[in-house]
DNA sequence: CGGATGACGGGTC
DNA sequence: AGACCCGCCATCC
């Protein structure tokens, strides 16, 4: 399945781009490797990294809401919060706050 | 091969 | 603001 490993490597290649301090949404990240209506696979996608041993910033990766749905793959439940507090985040109630302040468009690559 | 699942998103009420 | 529903797509059963 070419296409399949294609859309995985552009996952990975977009989250390696997240520059500490900053995260970004399933659905930015879709919309940027030309799929934007399966942010669920990309989501799907970095659950599969996880076995592929990919050394990947996930935890700089929310939904839209800033919310640290994938929490749970991290190991322990606070793993994620306490990697983005300590780039510098505030976690609070599983929400990035000021999510939108420290969005990072992968766009911004094109 | 049909239905269910999931680290999602957008729209509606 | 919060609950709900539907569409997407790869994968699993």
């Amino acid at each position: 399945m070419k296409k399949t490993e294609d859309f995985y490597e552009k996952v990975y290649a977009v989250v390696r781009q997240i520059p500490e301090g900053k995260v970004t949404s399933y659905g930015a990240i879709a919309k940027v490797i030309g799929a934007p209506k399966s942010a669920r696979t990309v989501g799907y996608a970095m659950n599969n990294c996880l076995k592929n041993n990919a050394d990947l910033p996930a935890h700089r990766v929310v939904n839209r809401n800033g919310v640290l749905t994938g929490k749970h793959h991290f190991g322990h439940v606070d793993q994620m919060q306490k990697l983005l507090e300590a780039e510098g985040h505030l976690v609070k109630d599983d929400e990035i706050q000021g999510f939108k302040k420290v969005f990072w468009d992968p766009y911004a690559l094109y």
